[in-house]
RNA sequence: GCGAGGGUGGCGGAAUUGGUAGACGCGCUAGACUUAGGAUCUAGUGAGGCAACUCGUGCGGGUUCAAAUCCCGCCUCUCGCACCA
């Protein structure tokens, strides 16, 4: 027999058993389903250990919920569409197209070199026509619901992307991509109404009950809402409304100024009076377009506008603090009671009148530091002074309301989303423009609108499509007119909002889906990928999943019921890049230690949530537990021979009740080491802890002076099964080698008996005092009694209680005694 | 600034409900086998101390028979948001 572990070899034979076998292919059935999904890879480069991480821990869970019976949908794809395909055109001369594919190939061969249990006929590519044909399908469809439209509005620039993102791919002012600084662009572009969903986003992340707090936390801040008034205040001189929206209308009697943003469309009015203010208007425009927080900066209008409460005149400045995008763009400013009017009050100097008091305290105008934003007393507030701020909000809202001065308005930070993109690379967005009749949908039947293959990318001026004149050219489909395609493509974040839809379903070619199979296996049960998405592509497609929803497509409401954000792998305590040269390569790694030792390691190293740091050692350190395995096993086969070492596929000995001395203490040793491995993988996904537990079952293993006999041989078979998901390649070959003809894929988690968890004897800690002194053996659930003689008559113990008074003795069975003295 | 999550040996990390702190692994030390060992096996390994013991989970307090775990205050690190009215 061949006692040698020779990685490379076992792993590409198992690999080739799983491909020819079709071990993983699966169908909808009535058994219950399991859909485990890993963000699926960008088609750029080769896969790093961020990837391998990422899949390895999805492919435990696949492998394990398989063994436990479950109808398991765990499928691949590739995220085709992008700038850095044109990139790579631009620089190198390929056509994204080629250069896509190209890349494929290589991440699909290192995909099945890590044996990861893919149903690779359901891959879906989203830059294949038969993708991002429904791309284009969704479109009109959520075209006809109202829930795409075409507006102009300043967007986010990306000079370098040479496009345009959306607000939720912008990061610090900064493209979320190339770090780029982001300008501001007036364009017509097309937006997602995903605002109509603002709501049921917001309120169903509560039920995400297995989501990470963090991922859902972030997505409430960024949805942003907030409730308040919409307060008519009005220009001193004419009437012109200046609507202003605040959560504190509690607040009103203390606003002694008004603030409009530099963009504020009443700019224009004021400007023509007061031209001066020109320059320091643009400068403060400027400003706002930074990351960050600026230096306050203002100017006085020259305008006065008129408080509704009090027909107080109160000056109107120009400030680079409000910003356009929120509520109005307009604020009444009080600056004793919000921290960035109080800032500015004190900067110009501008007067601060306090209405609301601490409880039990006063506020002094001239000597306060800061502003008082907490609840309290309303003061200064005409009919309102004297309540308490939470019930004065409540009245002064309806009063306002009744005298018609304010309406109440909930603001939201979500913004729609805007998926223009003025690239090649993506979908092409089915519009017509025709000179009748003016923007015309392409009509489901003439779908898709192909992406053109002659194109020029130089990645400057504006669309590539827009030279392709074959591509703009057309008919209007409504008279027959010529007329204008639009030239836009989709953000690729419309690809990865359903591509788990699509997988569910495989080749359907009337719908995106087919609704049966979607309905059968989603939701997805758990989702795997970085904390990168928290908000962008985690967010999009809960927003997309309600649509469809709309749309009568699918039942669920919310795609991902379970979701686990990994951490990074690391190197010297920084993330892997090029630019730090701390790279590690993969491949490299798997060359020379094997697959299994590879995924041995990322998944010992940390538990799945937090960083990893990689260390080769750690890596060595797997390979021996493995090769430790390897030689347990094969020792025993060369011991007694194959035929022997085959069990039945159930279990007796192992099971059976009544054992005694060290096969009893094997029973119970295999045993606990399956309930752990089972609650670690099902509950915490603490992988590194099940096979730490492995590990001690294997050291013990190894000492075990019995071996041979036929609970020692289950042990080693329970080893291998429990083992399995970790690092398959390995598993599969000792179980062959064991004499087992099935695929260790296709067996029957272990499952333990709790009859045989129970340890026969206990050691009890004695402590005096709360400090440990002794410890002692005894029966299991000995009586409190006994133990406590037992303990009290321990030599070490009697040291510390003689000649003192025992006060009580504290008892927890089966495990301590201890015992209080003076 | 606001919000969230961390801080445990030389290192990665265990300790699931307050009940033996440091499982498991790495590294290190010694020994065995060996021509050899960067293979393998055995033993040891939180700190101090000859020992009995003492100290020990970021720091300081508290609750408790008992605290890494609960409470209060502080320090520090990481991440997210950053003028959202």
């Amino acid at each position: 027999m061949n006692s040698d572990y020779e990685p490379r070899k076992i792993e590409k034979k198992w690999q080739r058993f799983w491909k020819e076998n079709k071990v993983f292919s699966c169908e909808r059935s009535n058994k219950r389903k399991y859909y485990v999904l890993e963000m699926f890879p960008y088609t750029s480069g080769t896969l790093h250990m961020g990837h391998i991480r990422n899949y390895t821990i999805g492919d435990v869970l696949a492998r394990y919920k398989l063994m436990q019976g479950y109808n398991v949908l765990h499928p691949i794809g590739f995220d085709a569409f992008g700038l850095p395909a044109e990139n790579a055109a631009i620089e190198k001369n390929i056509h994204p197209q080629k250069w896509t594919y190209d890349n494929i190939r290589v991440l699909e061969r290192q995909l099945k070199e890590l044996g990861l249990s893919y149903d690779w006929d359901r891959e879906v590519i989203t830059c294949n026509e038969d993708y991002y044909r429904w791309n284009q399908w969704f479109f009109l469809k959520f075209y006809e619901m109202g829930l795409v439209y075409r507006k102009k509005a300043p967007a986010n620039w990306c000079p370098s992307c040479q496009t345009v993102l959306a607000n939720e791919q912008v990061v610090n002012g900064r493209c979320y991509r190339c770090d780029t600084e982001i300008s501001q662009k007036e364009l017509t572009q097309w937006f997602l109404k995903i605002t109509q969903y603002a709501d049921e986003l917001l309120e169903e992340i509560e039920n995400l009950r297995n989501w990470p707090s963090t991922v859902k936390k972030m997505q409430v801040n960024w949805i942003g809402r907030s409730y308040g008034m919409e307060i008519n205040f009005r220009l001193s001189d004419d009437l012109t409304p200046i609507p202003v929206f605040t959560t504190r209308p509690d607040t009103i009697f203390g606003a002694t100024y008004l603030v409009l943003s530099p963009q504020h469309p009443l700019l224009e009015k004021i400007l023509v009076r007061n031209p001066g203010i020109k320059d320091a208007v643009e400068r403060m425009k400027k400003d706002q377009l930074k990351k960050g927080e600026v230096e306050k900066e203002g100017i006085f209008s020259g305008f006065w506008a008129i408080n509704p409460v009090n027909q107080e005149k109160i000056p109107i400045w120009i400030a680079n603090y409000v910003l356009m995008q929120y509520g109005t763009g307009a604020i009444m400013a009080v600056p004793a009671h919000d921290e960035r009017d109080f800032e500015f009050a004190k900067k110009y100097g501008l007067p601060i009148r306090v209405v609301i008091r601490p409880p039990g305290s006063n506020l002094n105008e001239e000597t306060m530091s800061q502003a008082y934003v907490e609840e309290g007393e309303m003061v200064n507030s005409a009919q309102f002074s004297g309540l308490p701020s939470e019930k004065g909000r409540e009245e002064i809202s309806k009063w306002m309301q009744a005298k018609g001065m304010a309406t109440p308005k909930v603001n939201y930070k979500l913004r729609d989303w805007c998926i223009s993109r003025q690239r090649y690379w993506g979908t092409p967005i089915p519009i017509i423009y025709c000179e009748k009749c003016g923007t015309v949908p392409v009509p489901e039947k003439d779908l898709p609108v192909l992406l053109p293959s002659d194109v020029k990318i130089t990645g400057k001026g504006g669309s590539p499509l827009s030279r392709v004149s074959s591509f703009v050219r057309c008919r209007c489909p409504r008279c027959g007119a010529p007329a204008r395609r639009e030239t836009d493509t989709m953000d690729t974040f419309v690809d990865s909002s359903w591509y788990f839809l699509r997988y569910a379903s495989k080749k359907h070619d009337c719908l995106p889906f087919d609704p049966e199979e979607v309905n059968y296996w989603m939701p997805v049960d758990q989702y795997i990928g970085g904390i990168e998405h928290a908000i962008l592509h985690l967010l999009y497609s809960r927003f997309f999943i309600k649509a469809l929803r709309d749309l009568g497509l699918i039942k669920v409401g919310e795609p991902f019921k379970r979701l686990l954000t990994q951490g990074m792998v690391i190197k010297d305590g920084a993330k892997m890049s090029k630019s730090k040269g701390n790279v590690v390569d993969p491949g490299e790694m798997i060359e020379r230690f094997g697959v299994d030792t590879v995924r041995g390691f990322i998944l010992f190293a940390a538990p799945p949530e937090v960083d990893l740091e990689w260390k080769e050692q750690g890596l060595e350190g797997i390979n021996r537990f493995l090769r430790r395995v390897w030689r347990l096993v094969n020792e025993e086969l060369d011991r007694s021979g194959q035929e022997k070492v085959k069990v039945r596929a159930e279990f007796l000995e192992i099971y059976r009740s009544g054992l005694k001395g060290k096969e009893r203490i094997l029973q119970h040793m295999v045993n606990k080491t399956i309930k752990k491995v089972t609650e670690d993988i099902e509950e915490r996904y603490h992988f590194n802890t099940a096979l730490s537990s492995l590990m001690e079952l294997v050291n013990f293993l190894y000492q075990f002076p019995d071996k041979g006999t036929s609970v020692y041989r289950e042990a080693l078979a329970i080893l291998v099964l429990l083992l399995s998901p970790f690092t398959p390649h390995i598993c599969e070959e000792l179980w062959q080698r064991m004499g087992y003809e099935e695929s260790v894929v296709k067996q029957r988690w272990p499952s333990y008996r709790e009859e045989f968890l129970k340890e026969d004897e206990v050691t009890v800690v004695i402590q005096v005092n709360g400090k440990l002194r002794d410890k002692i053996c005894v029966q299991a659930g000995m009586a409190r009694e006994e133990v406590e003689r037992l303990a009290l008559h321990r030599e070490k113990i009697k040291r510390y209680t003689q000649e003192k008074k025992i006060k009580r003795i504290i008892y927890v069975p089966d495990r301590l005694v201890n015992i209080v003295v003076e």
